[in-house]
DNA sequence: TGTACGATGAATGTGCCA
DNA sequence: TGGCACATTCATCGTACA
């Protein structure tokens, strides 16, 4: 196989994890953090005068095995952090660059494979080590990392913990923080006063360290910025173009185009590629489009590429000129794309083309009901009747399969109709239901192909892309029909199913290029896209849409627009963009 | 426990007409 | 231009059942 799938996240941060994890850096003294990590008494291993002895094998200056003998009495696990920690204290800033690059992880897993664990098991200094604590605490400081890091991991994570996860767990703890990633639920406010009272990271270069800071205070005080504009409600209202055709679509007359408008800084590689539904409450495109630039947003409904309609929104900075379609073309309608159908339509249900493909689908109660009136009815039912069947059968976008008989879309149905290749959503363990979901969220692919076009002549040897929200893998397909190779896809998908669906495409597909899952877009810091970055050249697309559940209008509970609970990760959206395009404009 | 089913409106935009 | 009727909408949640 020739993707391989690096399981992100793998470290649960708990609430009360995340807060002591912060509170490593947020010390405001090296004693402090001693303090904070000094092993329990409980785990103390006392063994009275032997231990000044044992220490000064160890090669501690006797001065200070006194000083923290005096400290922390007989109590060898804290006298070891203390003296560990005056070790590091005393280190030069020159020392630091082996722990300081933020790319860490990698090197420490490079280590473990040219330095592995018996080679260090067998050093003498090693073996004078007493208990399993000291020696797992010497061999991630032989490792680089400083003692009061390896304490926090061991306590955090267990004495049984193998090197590697402890190394990856102070790794993400260097850096989760840095993105406030590791802020999960938190609302922004909060997130931004965990930030401030964090007083930024300890363990980076100062290097480093200086540019995260400064990206982060510039997209916190771009965030605050933005959010703080008076809302001029006047203007806030994005309106949408009827017909609904963007910057132009297939054989339609060309619209009106008015100056597109794309900021410096939003210009160029990485391009960016943002869609959401268009229908949105008020004022919702209005700051997304404040958050991506403001650029405006390309209204199109994907019924000029297909036979349903799917009214959607896109910020993008591609170019928009000499677009293609992906061919064959699509049928454009009902009786095209379901010829089956024809038979059996009433001549008065004048549908030519069917409404969204939504989440869920119509009752086997809903469909009986029809049956029953039409039958009723005889040949030729009454207005009552036909107004009541037409009504729900847009309303659920029902087909006629059948002598007064119809039926909600097939899975299969709506994966032609979506774009996507046969049974893409089907089997590996994936329910009915579940296939009805994903293709409710997905791009109408020649939608999305048709504004990707433009890419083939700019990336023909091919495009290493970040999928955020990746679904299953609409962009993926849009690209791979367009012949654009996917040379690498670091694709971040919360839903299992999403995933499996996208692997088992590109493993089917035969794709030549490297595939990377992550889960959780929260999670992902900016250490984990730089260490991508740094493999793959950068990016060259960042591509996705945000859920939409607190947007749609099919939602009759929670509505709430970007402060819902689901769509309000369009702002991690923002935020991967934000820290890719300024960590791609510093390489 | 997982899956399928069915009941649950409102927000927003559009078109027509006075 | 305003008012009205009408059309559309990447959904959520509780329940039944295997």
């Amino acid at each position: 196989m020739d993707s391989s799938s690096i399981e992100s996240n793998s470290i649960e941060w708990n609430t009360e994890d995340e807060l002591d994890v912060d509170n490593i850096s947020s010390s405001s003294s090296h004693q402090d953090q001693i303090a904070d990590f000094a092993p329990s008494s409980s785990s103390c291993n006392c063994r009275g005068s032997n231990t000044i002895h044992q220490f000064l094998q160890m090669g501690f200056s006797k001065e200070m095995v006194i000083k923290a003998v005096k400290e922390n009495g007989q109590n060898e696990g804290a006298v070891l952090d203390a003296l560990l920690a005056y070790k590091t204290f005393e280190e030069s800033p020159e020392d630091e660059h082996v722990l300081d690059d933020p790319c860490h992880a990698e090197l420490a897993s490079n280590v473990l494979d040219v330095y592995p664990d018996k080679e260090i098991c067998e050093n003498e200094e090693f073996k004078n080590l007493s208990t399993e604590k000291d020696r797992t605490v010497s061999l991630l400081v032989e490792m680089g990392y400083q003692a009061e890091e390896a304490l926090a991991a061991i306590d955090r994570c267990s004495l049984d913990t193998p090197i590697a996860e402890l190394v990856e767990f102070i790794s993400a703890a260097q850096f989760a923080y840095h993105t406030d990633a590791q802020l999960g639920e938190l609302s922004y406010d909060n997130k931004i006063h965990q930030h401030q009272k964090l007083n930024g990271p300890v363990y980076m270069s100062k290097k480093k360290r200086k540019f995260y800071d400064n990206e982060m205070r510039k997209l916190q005080k771009q965030r605050k910025y933005l959010e703080k504009q008076p809302m001029d409600h006047d203007n806030e209202i994005v309106h949408l173009p009827n017909p609904m055709v963007g910057f132009g679509v297939p054989n339609q007359p060309s619209p009106v185009l008015f100056q597109r408008r794309i900021p410096d800084e939003a210009e160029g590689r990485p391009y960016f590629y943002f869609e959401n539904v268009a229908l949105a409450p008020k004022g919702v495109w209005h700051t997304m489009s404040r958050f991506l630039y403001y650029i405006d947003p390309e209204f199109v409904d994907s019924k000029f590429f297909c036979a349903a309609a799917r009214k959607r929104g896109y910020i993008h900075n591609l170019p928009i000129e000499n677009r293609s379609q992906l061919l064959p073309t699509p049928p454009s309608t009902i009786h095209e794309a379901l010829p089956h159908t024809k038979q059996y339509w009433p001549s008065w249900d004048k549908r030519m083309q069917l409404n969204c493909i939504l989440t869920c689908i119509g009752s086997a109660k809903l469909t009986d009901r029809i049956k029953k009136a039409v039958e009723k009815s005889g040949d030729e039912p009454l207005p009552g009747v036909k107004k009541y069947v037409i009504q729900q059968c847009k309303k659920w976008n029902l087909i006629w399969v059948g002598k007064n008989k119809v039926a909600p879309l097939e899975p299969h149905e709506m994966e032609m109709l979506m774009g996507f290749p046969p049974n893409h959503t089907r089997g590996g363990g994936i329910s009915r239901t579940e296939q009805y979901t994903v293709l409710g969220n997905a791009f109408q692919v020649d939608t999305v192909a048709y504004h990707l076009s433009v890419l083939k002549r700019m990336f023909p040897d091919g495009i290493s892309v970040l999928s955020l929200f990746s679904g299953i893998g609409g962009a993926e397909v849009a690209l791979h029909r367009l012949g654009i190779p996917l040379r690498n896809v670091v694709s971040v998908e919360i839903s299992e199913t999403c995933r499996k669906i996208l692997q088992s495409w590109w493993d089917e597909t035969n794709q030549q290029g490297k595939l990377i899952h992550f889960h959780d877009i929260r999670m992902v810091t900016a250490h984990e896209l730089e260490k991508c970055m740094s493999t793959f050249g950068g990016f060259d697309l960042i591509i996705g849409g945000s859920p939409c559940n607190n947007l749609a209008g099919g939602n009759r509970s929670t509505r709430n627009g970007l402060e819902g609970s689901k769509s309000c990760l369009f702002f991690e959206y923002y935020r991967i963009i934000e820290l890719v395009r300024s960590m791609m404009r510093h390489r």
